[in-house]
DNA sequence: CTAAACCCTGTAGTAACTACAGGGTAAAGG
DNA sequence: CCTTTACCCTGTAGTTACTACAGGGTTTAG
């Protein structure tokens, strides 16, 4: 497979798998004879796992940490865990902070409403 | 006032407020004979305008486009109305993203207990 | 008078890509 | 067989919203 059908079928664009390979987030890429990237099922796999953690919200950072805890012969299940954890936890405070957020604006939206105008900053 | 009061002031980096300077977002400064930047209660106000818009998750974008309503003698509270209106749609719908996102991870974690370990991807 | 604290400019780095410039290669149509 | 189109390569610059220097000058406190 080369990179512009990985990319399709991965959903993803060639520009981004490049970049995944340079800084080291997916394996190199074989190489054939005229230098063209060629892809396989593992490859595939890898990308998707990372699209996907990607998907769930996981920084790049996180997103290593979980490919080199795949890497291990022994998953550490325990690991990942913690990692989801400590993930759910950012996700809930994120959602509490917007939440915050859309009440403030709600408010500020009806005191313009009434007329105050240049207390709306 | 000098950059430095400023700053402690509205508890934001020196640094900072030289960038939305530099960016258009704050007016330029006016220069003392040692070319230091001078502030006033104009600016201050300025600066936590911006600041606070920023706290509810405006882009500097939007904040700009804020600015530039609140610079017209005739503050069109519609507009700012429009902007609040669609700022909020677009916090609500992070929201559900990211509610969306912590359902899956909290499913994953299930999964993940269960011993099933290759498909925690 | 000197040391610490402050100010200046300009450049480079961050995350996580995207977009381009300037090339070479491969597959399909006429 | 030739040409057009679609693909591939590298490397660099741009994006957002800053932060962190480097390498200078100035002011204030002890």
């Amino acid at each position: 497979m080369r990179i512009g059908k990985l990319a399709k079928t991965c959903d993803c664009p060639v520009e981004t798998i490049r970049y995944y390979e340079k800084i080291g987030l997916l394996p190199q890429a074989v190489r054939r004879a005229n230098g063209y990237r060629s892809y396989d099922d593992t490859h595939q796999k890898w990308l998707q796992f990372i699209l996907r953690s990607k998907e769930l919200g996981f920084s790049q950072r996180e997103v290593r940490r979980l490919t080199d805890l795949a890497h291990q012969k022994q998953p550490a299940c325990a690991d990942v865990h913690e990692l989801l954890e400590e993930h759910v936890n950012d996700v809930r405070k994120r959602v509490r902070a917007l939440k915050r957020m859309e009440r403030a604006l709600v408010r500020l939206k009806t005191q313009c409403q009434d007329g105050t105008l240049h207390d709306c900053p």
